[in-house]
DNA sequence: TTGAAAGCGATACCAG
DNA sequence: CTGGTATCGCTTTCAA
């Protein structure tokens, strides 16, 4: 790493003739008790140098660093890109940067990485992601986030409880269980599930919800009509693949998220099968796009930007006993699933 | 900010009983000159006492942090978050960590978060976005990012050329001229363009792009049949509209980005023409789900991770001449450009 | 090979 | 209100 060498505040203060605690106190006066001709003099001199405070050196005597750091599992995916934007839009108003990892669902590499946003001492942890059942790493996860907490840090997880941490918490469950309700309404009868791995309970929520929802109205979701696969867009379309090649008799499928319906739209084409028409599909987080595709897609909203922002909210205020902030969904019904 | 109080080096070294010197050299020791015995009692005892060092005191000492800065327009855009992907992914294999910031597209602020990636005194920092013409911050950006390269910062752009940076080029003129001949080819006569705002390179580039294209084809554009409005998805709603309102006759429409194009083929629908059938539709980028969406979307392949990649390893490489990599397109085409 | 000590850049306490 | 100085956590000469 080639050494950067910067205006320092010293000679800021040596060009103003002042000592480098009164060009400190000028330029970052938390308590100001400067005059206000020094303060413009300092000022002006280290515009003219091009003089950028150095955070690092900011961070050593502080102790903390004015950051967030942010962990999602893909970037790629419009779910945690939609999240990330209202992290780092409510991180810019508070003044806080953002430094940002991708674990890419391998949760060994997610341990690592909080190791690593540790030794950053930002001022909280955001992690996105759902949890999985038996993890082998949660416990270092857990504990690796629960020692940053002692030293004084926020963490968040955007993800499901119950958790000793500050938790944004889809509904998942009955946001399911409502599009259950809304789809039979409709006159759907015949129902297949797309999902992603259960181990997942992102996933396992989602499936359980939508399952209740079905019994609530006297329908039972059969074993054989649940086809599971990776949380994607492929697995989508696998999963899809899988329920037409059972020959499972349906008229209406869920799949567990946007993403991975339309992956099983395209699979439901390419066997010929018109979705919207002989078979309604419906997905859950209302990403972008699903109003553009065609049909266009039934879905349950998440607000993602939202959540993002809420999580924020949590890492910058001040409590100490963990807190959840519930994110209500809500179903929104469109033509590919048609009223029956 | 409250103040993280954490295991520091001296108190891993007096419970290893040896000098901080010594640990300091134990645990990241560059030049390995320290006993075996020593090394592995001090690696033990920082382990046990859950030792991080302290990234910044590190920066510090060093002049520069492992890290690299990058500055996207947009995170929820899936164009730069699939190459934000990129860059973090080659990013974590050189053990580097990344701090990311959006702009939102406003220039102003974007000379703002480039003043603080600054005062990080990270390793390199990128910018990914299109150039505006007559920026009137455009000077003071780059006034920044020299001020950065200057002391010893790696600066990498993905944008358009010239540029006294590192750049990494996307062949948008290349691209959309082929596409134009390839759509031409395939017996399209009256065209129509969807363009984001031309004050943004990257539209004015793939409009000229796909004009000379087909002026190679002795077909006349005429400027009737361009549309222009914002460089979204509402943009290119918004513009198709426009085209449709105004009468032109079309046979096909090109928008200037896959994002312009879905909202193009909302608006189309809206109107009663079937994208596909009536009217041919193409796009640019290639991101996610130009393959899921009926009809499949023909486009310009851009390799967006792999963009990513390659401005990493721009900014990893040693070299002092500024260098430009093209990175080429290729067209893609797909049932929503139907030989006619 | 190890340790003592001099910084790195900035903040904050304590006098003046 | 201003300046001197100890301090933050760590790396890196320089001796031993």
């Amino acid at each position: 790493m080639p050494p950067q060498h910067q205006v320092t505040l010293a000679q800021v203060a040596e060009a103003a003739g002042v000592s480098i605690a009164t060009a400190s106190r000028a330029i970052n006066g938390s308590t100001r008790k400067v005059s206000e001709e020094i303060r413009v003099r300092v000022t002006q001199t280290a515009e003219e140098l091009g003089y950028l405070p150095n955070l690092s050196a900011q961070t050593v005597v502080k102790g903390a660093s004015p950051t967030v750091a942010v962990l999602v599992s893909d970037i790629a995916d419009p779910y945690f890109s939609a999240i990330s934007s209202g992290i780092m839009a409510a991180a810019r108003q508070a003044g806080l940067m953002v430094t940002m990892a991708t674990s890419e669902r391998r949760s060994a590499d997610e341990r690592d990485m909080i190791r690593t946003f540790r030794s950053q001492r930002p001022r909280a942890i955001v992690v996105v992601g759902s949890r999985w059942d038996q993890d082998p790493q949660a416990a270092a996860i857990e504990e690796q986030l629960a020692a940053y907490q002692q030293a004084g840090g926020r963490v968040v997880l955007v993800s499901q409880g119950p958790s000793p941490f500050d938790l944004v918490e889809i509904q998942n469950f009955e946001g399911a269980k409502a599009l259950a309700h809304a789809l039979v309404d409709q006159g759907g009868q015949r129902f297949g599930v797309a999902v992603g791995y259960r181990r997942l309970r992102t996933n396992a929520d989602r499936l359980a919800g939508f399952t209740q929802g079905l019994a609530e109205r006297s329908i039972t979701l059969k074993e054989e009509a649940v086809a599971e696969a990776a949380f994607t867009r492929d697995g989508g379309y696998a999963a899809m693949r899988q329920l037409l090649e059972r020959g499972v008799e349906l008229d209406t499928v869920f799949a567990a998220s946007d993403l991975m319906a339309f992956g099983a739209a395209t699979a439901m084409r390419e066997a010929g099968v018109q979705p919207g028409a002989q078979i309604g599909l419906a997905g859950f987080d209302n990403i972008a796009l699903t109003e553009d595709v065609t049909p266009a897609l039934t879905t349950v909203d998440a607000p993602l930007g939202e959540i993002g922002r809420r999580a924020m909210d949590l890492a910058l205020s001040e409590g100490t006993e963990p807190r959840t902030v519930e994110v209500p969904t809500s179903v929104i019904l469109r033509a590919s699933t048609p009223r029956r």
